[in-house]
DNA sequence: TCCGGCACCTGTACGC
DNA sequence: TGCGTACAGGTGCCGG
């Protein structure tokens, strides 16, 4: 499941391949994967041929190509989004959503997406950031990033700490793995009211995100299956280093004590229930 | 306006 | 073997 270090990722691999290649041909095949774009799929592609990519930026989980003229094509992984450079001659895989040829010839770039809740759109550059996705927060790794913002917004909340972390309009680039893993690592319950929060608390839980998301990084991301491969198709080592995700009965790594899974948000919530002890009021 | 719940999707694992 | 069900979860939309 991309989150923020596995886009980054691809992010880097895709700039190093594709800035100063200019789009010669592009196909979708399936609708579902430009579903976010108003002009359909004959108005995505026929937009795309003849443009030049700049650079490849990202905030949070979505990342795009900046092209000519201040348009963008953002992409969102989704759940199993994969952008894949391979050669032109090599056979189409079974997702296969979309492909941009270009006019330097190989490799040309693929989007292969199984549950489709990834996609692509274009949108106009406001600000250097596509006006599409104006309300998503920055990300921790983000020079734009404002700590004590972020305090005063997070403590604004009525609302639980878990649920906080996962809005992308409040900080992006936290998913449910790497959310649980900065709890683990700042010893907070999900269920902590964002308001009981010292701002010594958020502090040392920031750390612990950026802390996660760096080591993360640096392993290539988290691959549970093959659904998420950097963009030469290969996986990342991080899911051998999570403390708590993934991980229920396992001892915890501090403390020894078997680690619980709970259903939270229609999804699993993983913690140490001794380093991570419900709080006086939870907010579930 | 803010918050929580749910639909969208497909492959895999598991029980019967 | 084959069928049904649960599960994985990011985003956007809707209702309270």
């Amino acid at each position: 499941m991309p989150e923020l270090p596995e886009v980054e990722t691809i992010r880097r691999g895709l700039a190093r391949h594709l800035v100063g290649r200019r789009i010669g041909y592009a196909e979708v095949f399936h609708p579902r994967a430009v579903r976010r774009h108003s002009g359909g799929a004959a108005d995505f592609t026929g937009r795309l041929i003849g443009r030049r990519i700049q650079a490849v930026s990202r905030r949070g989980k979505y990342l795009w190509f900046a092209l000519d003229s201040d348009l963008a094509l953002l992409a969102h992984l989704g759940m199993s989004g994969q952008f894949l450079l391979v050669d032109a001659a090599s056979p189409s895989p079974k997702h296969l959503r979309a492909r941009f040829a270009f006019t330097d010839g190989d490799p040309e770039l693929r989007f292969v997406d199984q549950r489709t809740f990834g996609g692509l759109a274009l949108a106009p550059l406001i600000a250097d950031v596509p006006a599409s996705i104006s309300h998503i927060a920055p990300d921790i790794l983000d020079v734009a990033f404002d700590e004590a913002e972020f305090y005063r917004r997070f403590t604004e909340r009525r609302t639980g700490v878990k649920r906080a972390l996962l809005d992308q309009t409040l900080i992006s680039g936290v998913g449910n793995i790497y959310a649980d893993e900065a709890l683990w690592r700042a010893r907070l319950h999900y269920a902590t009211p964002t308001a009981d929060i010292s701002a010594a608390t958020c502090r040392r839980l920031l750390a612990a995100l950026r802390a996660v998301f760096r080591a993360a990084l640096r392993a290539g991301g988290t691959s549970f299956d093959a659904l998420y491969v950097n963009v030469n198709g290969q996986s990342g080592f991080f899911d051998r280093s999570l403390a708590v995700y993934g991980r229920a009965g396992q001892p915890c790594r501090r403390c020894g004590t078997a680690i619980v899974r709970e259903p939270f948000m229609n999804r699993s919530s993983f913690r140490c229930p001794a380093c991570q002890p419900v709080p006086r009021r939870p907010h579930w």
